[in-house]
DNA sequence: CGTCTATTGCGAGCTGGTCGCAAGTAGTCT
DNA sequence: AGACTACTTGCGACCAGCTCGCAATAGACG
């Protein structure tokens, strides 16, 4: 459901940006609105965290942030507003070996990777990704799609150690 | 998947091959003996299960094979098996995606996509999968451990309908 | 301001997986 | 073969992560 494209809606005065990258600089508010979904103050409250966070978090430390500014938040409300977003393409949920899974916006198209000596999340550069995905369709016909899962491994740190 | 066992292999006299992938020539009791573990029923009941289905499987499923020779056979103990086998080497579990994760033999050393459509199971060639790791350790330092993440993305069948 | 519907909070519930414990059994020693 | 001992099992309770149903609430729009 949902498949109004962001571009077009022309909100109210904002020359639209066309990129979440632009995040930062936009409010969660219009970009809800921008998005044609309703700007309701738990929404906007995870929106803000998530852009506040810049990187990969799960729901529950969403949920913890998200209660800072509105602190009546619900939980469920975090999942359900994920999933609003994620429909929305606004962010992607990664999901990370054996723990929960993890939020980030969209915008960042970096695999994510997980270590599994110390739990540490990395972003891993796209280029190398690419190569892999475009690789593996001429192999098998299969398309990757990173973004929606974490690659596990040692980071550096636990390699030297 | 098709990593089929290489042949001829003297089923009891065994002079002890020097690794799993002789596995489906070998009984799953022999298997437990040399790797120096108790080869009580349940276990030699999940193994055998495990080397007869030859590709990934979830642990319910799994349960389900394995007690179709010892019915009384519970799924905590499939768990339990499972750790037990994943710390000799002998298996590994793969997370994918939302689902439970999946078990194989660890002489399977492909890599696992999911297809997000249809739900797929794919074993992807691990040649591609080498480069990438090399590349990532270079450029990273990161070093990725196939097998235990699955891929996701869309299989060849669903790209086409 | 009033209406109408999407959304929220809340608790119950579901799934995948783990744990503690008493009973059972594999392996070892005699 | 029989006894012993420690590893395993089956079982149920439990936990984490996540979803759902429902009544109450609150955005959006006229």
């Amino acid at each position: 459901m949902r498949r109004d494209a962001p571009q077009g809606t022309q909100p109210d005065a904002g020359p639209p940006p066309f990129e979440v990258e632009v995040a930062t600089s936009i409010s969660a508010e219009q970009l809800l609105r921008q998005y044609g979904c309703r700007a309701t103050k738990p929404r906007i409250a995870v929106l803000d965290a998530l852009i506040a966070h810049d990187g990969p978090i799960d729901a529950i430390a969403l949920t913890d942030l998200a209660q800072a500014d509105e602190p009546s938040i619900h939980e469920a409300t975090v999942y359900r507003t994920i999933g609003v977003l994620s429909e929305l393409g606004i962010v992607n949920h990664v999901h990370a070996g054996h723990g929960p899974s993890l939020v980030r916006l969209s915008d960042n198209s970096d695999l994510v990777a997980v270590c599994q000596d110390c739990g540490a999340i990395v972003d891993l550069p796209g280029k190398a990704i690419r190569r892999l995905i475009s690789d593996m369709q001429r192999a098998t016909g299969f398309i990757l799609e990173p973004g929606h899962f974490a690659l596990e491994g040692v980071c550096a740190n636990c390699t030297t150690s």
